[in-house]
DNA sequence: CCCATATCGATGCATTTGCATCTATATGGG
DNA sequence: CCCATATAGATGCAAATGCATCGATATGGG
């Protein structure tokens, strides 16, 4: 099993990507902390528990969809409790586990973030990329993927 | 100056180098790891002391190449200097400052993390793409850098 | 020449992250 | 029913990171 090196497509394309990417979320982030918000990470996880809807999503039903580690969601989810944007509910046929839910000042709080969020996402890629090009982009980037999305 | 809120496109766009770039980021650090060999930051720096030669770099120089703020780069020189992978030597017309040489050590260092770097970029991006893929998508990364990149 | 200001690089302290492990409950084999 | 093992989630401790600041030298205006 020899791993041949390189093309330098592949380390141009790579190097573009870390960078570019480092860029966009330092640049988001930046923007949040001068608006006084938390985080990308705590957009994520209200993003997910607000489309999971009243019935919330169990912790570990979050690990795979955020991205994030076990001990991440774990401690990021007990942050959002102390602010009162999540609830942890008892899950009846599992003593183990528990359910969360996002909170009306939790949906609050993403609609804040997501004004921010949002305007970021708008001035670093939608108005330098035509829809065209955008979507292309989402169909390479969706082949580096694991698993990588099917194109049609 | 009211911003508005991204389109489909571009929040799918986004989602999408969002999570490619922190699985790439995440497998390769892994195989680092795995491997026994110490982060992705220290190959470009050390990649970029290689590049610029017996003359060095100045620690300053290295902050905008490599992305890191000007506390990592003096603890992560501080480290590559105990390992005796850099050295520091005084400059002669400034005496706040240092210039810093990578050692012969330093390069088979490079060399180790470029062997697995390397066939991990191969892995993740070049078996995936074709090259002209490749380069439609660094094209298209290079338009959202800051500065964006001139296509021809 | 002196002083105000800027730049280079390092570092103390607080926060965050990673790793390993822990407690508690669940599950399945005998 | 009991025990071995697996899974859910939390946490102690160490390392990494971010922020503010510091000491040291450089520079420029008067």
């Amino acid at each position: 099993m020899t791993k041949k090196s390189p093309s330098p497509e592949a380390v141009t394309a790579w190097a573009r990507l870390m960078r570019v990417s480092r860029q966009l979320v330092e640049k988001t982030e930046d923007a949040l902390k001068a608006g006084g918000l938390p985080p990308l990470a705590w957009y994520d996880v209200l993003h997910e528990l607000a489309e999971a809807g009243e019935g919330g999503l169990r912790p570990f039903e979050l690990i795979d969809r955020v991205l994030l580690a076990q001990y991440g969601v774990s401690r990021l989810l007990a942050k959002l409790e102390a602010d009162g944007l999540v609830e942890k509910l008892p899950v009846s046929d599992d003593g183990r586990g528990q359910t969360v839910r996002i909170t009306p000042s939790g949906r609050e709080m993403r609609r804040g973030i997501w004004a921010i969020y949002g305007a970021s996402i708008t001035e670093l890629m939608g108005d330098r990329l035509s829809a065209e090009e955008l979507n292309a982009l989402a169909a390479l980037l969706g082949r580096l993927r694991h698993p990588p999305i099917e194109n049609h």
